[in-house]
DNA sequence: TGACTTATATGCATTTTGCATCTATCTAAT
DNA sequence: ATTAGATAGATGCAAAATGCATATAAGTCA
């Protein structure tokens, strides 16, 4: 820093602006029994009580956004080791009814086994719910959660975040390797085709998936095969351990 | 909002998290002489004196973030009606030396006559530069921008922001009809496949990009014809009015 | 050994894309 | 009036990508 500017700092009022709460919530999603999935917290306190939430957190002052996500992950969800990328701002000032709060929502991504340890052993009710959205292809909009015991109401704006983490996975899911988050780090192009199939919400042509697949050249053959199939064992494939930037397409 | 959620709000302490600032920043973008333009003002003040930033401000305590946005483009650029979109938000402790200051990026597109009139009656310093990506396609990065006088150097992290909304200028823009906000309400297709051009990087292929352009059904002609030109005259196209979610392909 | 189930491969028609080239239509110069 | 020059717009065709039916391979299980 520049001695002018350290000059300038002692000057400055820090207090001008009356400031605004901000927070991350995050949009933990998974496949599950070919149908997408998201982790949801019941609200045991006030404001919208026993309704179900993301998990957040509040952003603490000497801590980056990325950062409080990975510590919401930690903390509240209980995993570490996500893919986990910035969805969207939610700055509506009635969005909470307890003051201004600015939530920025994370998406994160894990294969569904990933999920069982922080189910079990959470002091507070986690749910893995399953996502549904009621527009087709891109369109976009808001997104309802299904449980158990059928539609799981959602706290604040979160069916809004839900639906926005659903529409950008779609559009990602294409052209970029952000899927094999969803899966474990060995697996097959079937398991590959129904995660696909999962989030996109609509049946893809077997031949024509493999094939696209295999020619973006993310993935290898590892030589192994599936186990336990009572059936023609699958071929296991992994990702490419390294994308150079100068063999992308 | 039921009985117990606002005896809830009277037991809340609001300080309980010592709070961030919060601001928005605009890369207000366009096409000018085929190569993509930024709105830059000169910095008349620590920090960062004499850079060129992105015109930004705070969010006030009882005002949307898009709200935010819109003001800053009344107040800053002295523009109105522009296509804004949020762009991304920027978190880390110490990208302002100030204080924390966490800053929502918007971008912003207009056809590049409409700054004409915001260049000239501004009392600040704006400018219009040159954006110049260092990376191909898809690869992201920071960008540079480039005025009369060679590079103008950017304050804070606003370079990145520059890159991000290349970046997803980029994505967007074969999928979604993001790039007329570029071109008056009437223009060629030409003009088209020139802001295309600019914005991608690359040289396209004149009967193809015609083809696919029609082919989305975006765009309508209008049976009028360019007037000035020295050579036969090109016939004006509008965008058509609505965009029904039933017609979506 | 053969029925069953799914993986993987192949062949082919259809659609999309890239590209060269041809025709149309304007202005300006002669 | 005619022609050169320039760009708009259309067309034809090869190459590539895609959708889809079908054939073959490789396991389990009765």
């Amino acid at each position: 820093m520049t001695d002018t500017e350290t000059q300038f700092l002692q000057t400055y009022d820090p207090a001008e602006y009356e400031r605004p709460s901000v927070a991350v919530d995050l949009v933990l999603m998974s496949v599950v029994d070919g149908a997408p999935a998201v982790l949801l917290i019941r609200r045991t306190e006030q404001p919208a009580k026993d309704k179900w939430a993301l998990p957040g957190g509040f952003v603490d002052i000497d801590e980056s956004l990325d950062a409080a996500a990975h510590r919401v992950l930690r903390e509240k969800a209980r995993m570490d080791d996500a893919y986990v990328e910035q969805l969207y701002t939610f700055g509506e000032v009635d969005r909470d009814p307890r003051m201004r709060i600015i939530s920025v929502a994370y998406f994160a991504l894990l294969p569904a086994d990933r999920y069982a340890a922080a189910l079990k052993n959470s002091s507070v009710d986690l749910t893995l719910a399953r996502v549904a959205v009621a527009w087709p292809g891109e369109t976009g909009g808001p997104a309802a959660a299904i449980g158990g015991d059928g539609l799981l109401p959602l706290a604040f704006d979160h069916a809004e975040m839900l639906g926005l983490a659903m529409l950008r996975l779609r559009g990602k899911f294409d052209y970029s390797p952000v899927g094999f988050a969803l899966l474990p780090q060995r697996f097959t192009l079937r398991q590959l085709q129904d995660v696909h199939e999962a989030i996109l919400g609509v049946q893809l042509n077997k031949p024509a998936f493999r094939r696209r697949m295999l020619d973006k050249g993310w993935i290898e053959a590892t030589g192994e095969r599936e186990t336990g199939a009572s059936f023609r064992p699958a071929e296991l494939y992994r990702l490419k351990p390294l994308i150079q930037a100068s063999e992308r397409t």
